[in-house]
Parts: C-alpha cells; structure tokens; sequence
RNA sequence: GCGCCUGUAGCUCAGCCGGAUAGAGCAACGGCCUUCUAAGCCGUGGGUCGCAGGUUCGAAUCCUGCCAGGCGCGCCA
C-alpha cells in the first residue's frame, strides 16, 4: 500500500511539472508511513516538505498542487488533508485494505518473509557457555535472542546455520577436572583444600560421586595429571550433556557443535598464526607473540602466544573465525554475554586482517538479566555456587513464557525476570496475551465448524466487502506492519520488534473481538469475518514461530 | 583515567538511519461476563524524553560537553 501512494505521488510530481505547475520533476527523499495518530490518516507523506526547497515554494501550497494533480485510479483514497506544516493525510477506503487480507491468505506461512538476504549464508554463534557448570538465566537469554535472530534472518532470506562453539580447551577445564579431583579425593576419605579458585557449586560433588561410583578409590592411585585430566573429561562431558539438554528442553537447537579442541587437534591454530605471522600481523616481543590489532581499530596489540609458550584464548578465536569464512559464510554474527563488549574490537580487528571486511562480523551483545521473585532480587553469586539454572527457571514457569519474556526487552537492555510475574496467567503476562489470541481463533473455528457446519475458511470477495468496521480495518493495518517488521528486526538484528508487533496485534485482535461477534446470523458476513480472523491467528503463528514460542488451539 | 551500554509517565519499557499533540503495559480510579474462552475489553488521570549547548523548516532521535548507573579495560577464559 505504501508503495502504491509512492507512485502515485510520484506520478502527482511528474504530472504537475509537465503541466508547468511545478519548477521541478524532483520530488526528494519523501516517505510514505502510518502515523501515530489515527486522525493523521492511514498513511501520510512528508513529500511536500522534503522538496520545498528544490520546488521554492511553501510546503502546504506545494502539498496543494500535489493533491490536484493526484490520480487515483484504483479508487482507494477516501479523502486527503494537508496538515500541520505540510503533511499530506491519506485516508483510505475499507475497500482499499481487503486486497491484503488475501495476499496475505494466500502467502500463509511465507507471509512476512522477504529474499532481502539473497540466500546469502549466514552463521549465528550463540550461547557457546563453558562446560564447566550448568546453564543460568542470562545464557537462556542469549539462546533465544541468538534463536530468535537466526530465524528472522531466516525469513529474511537468508541461509543461516546455528553454531554452539565449546570451548574444551585450556585452563577452566583444567580447574573444572581439579575441582572434581579435590572433591572425589574427599569422598574417598581424604583431607583436602578446596581453593577458593575452584568450582564451587553442589553439581561437583555429584561429578565427584559420578567418578567415584565408576572408579572407587582406584583414581587416587594415579598420578594426580592423569586424574584431574579424567575427571576434566568426564565432567566437561557430563555438563555439555546437561546443557544440550536443557537447550532442547528450551526448545533451542544447533546445527553444529563445535568444539575449540579440535582446532588444536587439525592444526588450524597453528596454521592460522602461520599465516598472520608470515604476513607480519603477529610478531615476536618481551617473549610472547603478539597480533597486531591496534592497526585495524584496536586500541592496543593482543597476545596470541604467551612467554610460556601457551597461546591465548585469543588465538583459538581467530582460528575458529578464520574457518568459518572458510566454511563459507560470508556474515558471522555472535552473541555475547555484554561483559565481553571489550572483546569486540579485538575480535574485529582480528577478522579483518585475516582478511575479511569488518562488515561481515556483527556481535550482538546481551545484557544482564536480574532474577526476581515477586518484585525480590534472587540471590545469586556464580563464586559460591548459588544461581538458579536455566532448567529450573523453564521447570517453573515454562518455555513459552521464559521465551516470550526474555525477548520483551531491547537485547542492550538489562532485563529484569519476575518468576512470579512470569507465572502469572493474567494479563500482566505478555506471552498469554498473544497466545489467547491464537486459542480464542481455534475455538471460533471450532464452533464455526460445528455449529454453522463452515468446515473451510474461503476467500468470497462479496464477504469481504462486508469488512467496514473501524476494528477490521484496524486488525488489517496491524498485519500489514509485518512484512517491515520482520525486515527491520533482521536489518537491525532486534527479535524484540517482532515480539512487540504480536502485542500489538493482540491488542487489536481482542478489542474487535469484545466488540463484534464472529458468528453471526449473517452468513455472508461471517464468511468475511471468519476470513479475517483465520488471517490474523496465522500472522500470530508466524510471529510466535519466529521467537520460538508455541501457539496453542486451546488454553 | 580510557572505552562501550543505559538514562523517556509512580513502576517496567517501546519509539532513536530527523517529522505533526512523545506511545504501550502495570499500578490508581470508574465501567463491561444469559451470546464465539474475562488469560479479555472500554474509559479517566499521569511527562522539563538525565542536563546544557549545537545542526535543522522541524530533535526523544544527529553532533559536542557534562551528570548518574551498569559493564569492560590481563601474557585469564
């Protein structure tokens, strides 16, 4: 529709200048866009005052020479207005929105997607939590942003691939098979230390049982390495299937698991500062080897290689970005916890001397999530082991609400998460909100097929026509934002738009639905009607699709 | 000290690649269930968009400076 006004304002300019009414044929950079206020129209257009200048007039008698030269074949304008300092105020005929309501019919599933990405291959990296404890809140936030991002870029058209990247390598695994060692050594009668450095959460003392029941006091035989090295390994095994676990259980799935060791194993760490150092990029200085990142927008050069001969973090990372381009995707996005933000540059900077463009790496970084119950911090503190896990948090109030919730915020947004307030069944639950729309479409569809024996929802133009009502027309408009929302929240990597689009939606939805009755005596009326609901509950289950969320037929 | 993020109604937040009188929800107050699910709807009140400048016909939005809060600044991961 929006379109549609363009060329037909364009059409105005083009026809005004030949006529010598306007200086020019330019019409600027205008916009065509709802207003926030109903009484500004159904779209209105800044045209007039974009190309004042260029026209030298005054915007409301520019705005006036464009409405008499305005040709509206298809007879959708109801009436215009030239507005506060020169808008034009496009009000349209009901007549001129049930078109949509069957495009989008007949779109069904595919309704909102786009091929904006060109099938162009794109790898979202997410979660990727050390599997050295079990899942919190904040890395359920991260798995359904990075979830939710990857299947809007999916309905944008783009080929995405979802990767959970473990780092099972180097130190914190290390402490994770030490932590287990010291507490093993204690079930088997030993006096130990546990160092304050070591993990101190009850889920260890159960790995330490796990061991001990597997290998009695055998273990203590060994020489202490090799021992640790079996409890890192079976530990960091045990967890990283309690977190796949718990991912699927949050409904979130990954393409490939790729583990950080076996960039060791292949060499591809090696070969990566191979090839850095061969071009000067990594260096040797007091010992260590460095990267040089301050010449690509970094403040300062990093450490690969330490004085001890270990490489860092840091150099496992630019081999595993290095083979994703290698795999081919030309865009990598990963979402990180926000404490990792100073990473970014680093990471950046690494990419594009690796020979990237710094385009083709985007971080999403989310925000903390603050624990509640009933308006009351949630005691947490990772040190000492106290933190409500992700497991439990969606064995409390759900999957479908833990999603929706997580995702009402900006991701840069710190999040508050009430336990209480999330369990709650009213409206101050927006997931419940949206869904009841869905289960308040299926009942209707439900008596419609049993009591007015209407087994089929079908386009009849005459029905349609019948659509008038201030209620319908404004549940089209809302659906009709969709197709652009679901376009800026890829554009923008922001699931939240897509989740603030359904409430809007739903609020549309349940106004017209206390207003008007579907069912009706009128047959023809309940067609149009039944048409028009069957539409918005599948615009729904589009947009709850998209952030991962169910849409049930009953509640 | 430097860098990033945040600052919008009593509370929680949208809006931020410039547009009209800044929007929701909650909380407060008042209404709506013999009819498709009240997990719902309708109405009322509520604002120096952190502060100060600047750019612009026009700024919550862009730029600069300041203030407040969060986070980050390792040869840790």
């Amino acid at each position: 529709m929006k379109q549609v006004l363009q060329e037909m304002i364009r059409a105005a300019v083009a026809r005004a200048h030949q006529s010598g009414a306007l200086y020019s044929d330019a019409t600027g950079d205008f916009v065509v866009e709802a207003p926030k206020l109903d009484h500004h129209g159904d779209f209105a257009s800044n045209v007039a005052l974009v190309s004042a200048k260029q026209q030298r007039m005054a915007p409301r008698r520019l705005a006036e020479i464009l409405l008499a030269h305005l040709d509206d074949p298809g007879q959708r304008i109801e009436r215009t207005e030239i507005a506060g300092p020169g808008f034009i105020n496009f009000f349209l005929r009901p007549s001129a929105w049930h078109p949509l309501l069957v495009d989008i019919h007949r779109a069904g599933a595919r309704y909102g997607a786009s091929d904006a990405g060109g099938g162009q291959r794109v790898q979202v990296e997410f979660v990727s939590a050390n599997p050295t404890g079990p899942l919190h809140v904040g890395h359920g936030r991260g798995a359904v942003v990075g979830d939710a991002v990857a299947n809007i870029l999916e309905a944008a058209g783009y080929q995405v691939q979802r990767e959970y990247y473990i780092n099972d390598s180097g130190r914190q695994i290390r402490t994770l098979g030490l932590s287990v060692y010291l507490r093993y050594a204690a079930l088997c009668g030993r006096q130990v230390d546990f160092p304050e450095n070591c993990y101190q959460g009850d889920y260890i003392r159960d790995l330490a049982a796990q061991v001990h029941q597997r290998r009695g006091d055998a273990l203590l035989e060994e020489e202490e390495t090799a021992a640790v090295d079996f409890c890192a390994r079976l530990a960091a095994g045990t967890i990283l299937d309690g977190i796949r676990k718990d991912l699927e259980d949050f409904g979130v799935r990954f393409d490939q698991w790729y583990s950080e060791q076996s960039l060791f194993d292949a060499g591809r760490v090696e070969a990566a500062l191979d090839e850095l150092r061969r071009r000067g990029i990594v260096y040797e200085k007091d010992g260590a080897q460095w990267c040089r990142t301050s010449e690509y927008g970094d403040e300062k050069d990093r450490v690969v290689v330490r004085q001890n001969g270990l490489t860092t973090y840091f150099a496992s990372d630019i081999a595993y970005h290095r083979d994703k381009y290698a795999r081919g995707f030309e865009r990598v996005i990963d979402v990180w916890g926000a404490d990792h933000h100073g990473y970014v540059a680093r990471m950046t900077a690494a990419i594009e001397a690796s020979g990237q463009r710094r385009d083709q790496f985007q971080v999403i970084l989310v925000h903390l999530v603050n624990l509640l119950r009933g308006g009351q911090p949630v005691a947490m503190s990772t040190r000492a082991g106290e933190f409500v896990t992700l497991a439990e948090v969606v064995a409390e109030v759900g999957r479908d609400a833990a999603r929706f919730i997580f995702l009402t915020r900006h991701h840069e947004s710190a999040l508050d998460f009430d336990l209480e307030l999330a369990k709650q069944k009213t409206n101050d639950n927006p997931v419940y909100y949206v869904q009841y729309v869905h289960a308040r479409i299926a009942s209707i569809l439900r008596k419609a097929a049993k009591e007015h024996g209407i087994s089929e929802v079908v386009h009849d133009p005459a029905a349609l026509a019948m659509l008038t009502e201030a209620e319908e027309i404004a549940l089209i408009k809302a659906m009709a934002a969709f197709p652009e929302t679901v376009a800026v929240a890829a554009a923008h990597l922001e699931p939240h738009r897509v989740t603030f689009f359904l409430m809007e939606l739903a609020a549309a939805f349940h106004a017209y639905y206390n207003r008007h009755r579907v069912l009706t005596e009128d047959a023809r009326l309940t067609r149009g009607r039944l048409f028009l609901v069957a539409t918005v509950q599948q615009v729904i289950a589009r947009g709850l699709g998209l952030l991962g969320v169910s849409a049930p037929e009953r509640m």
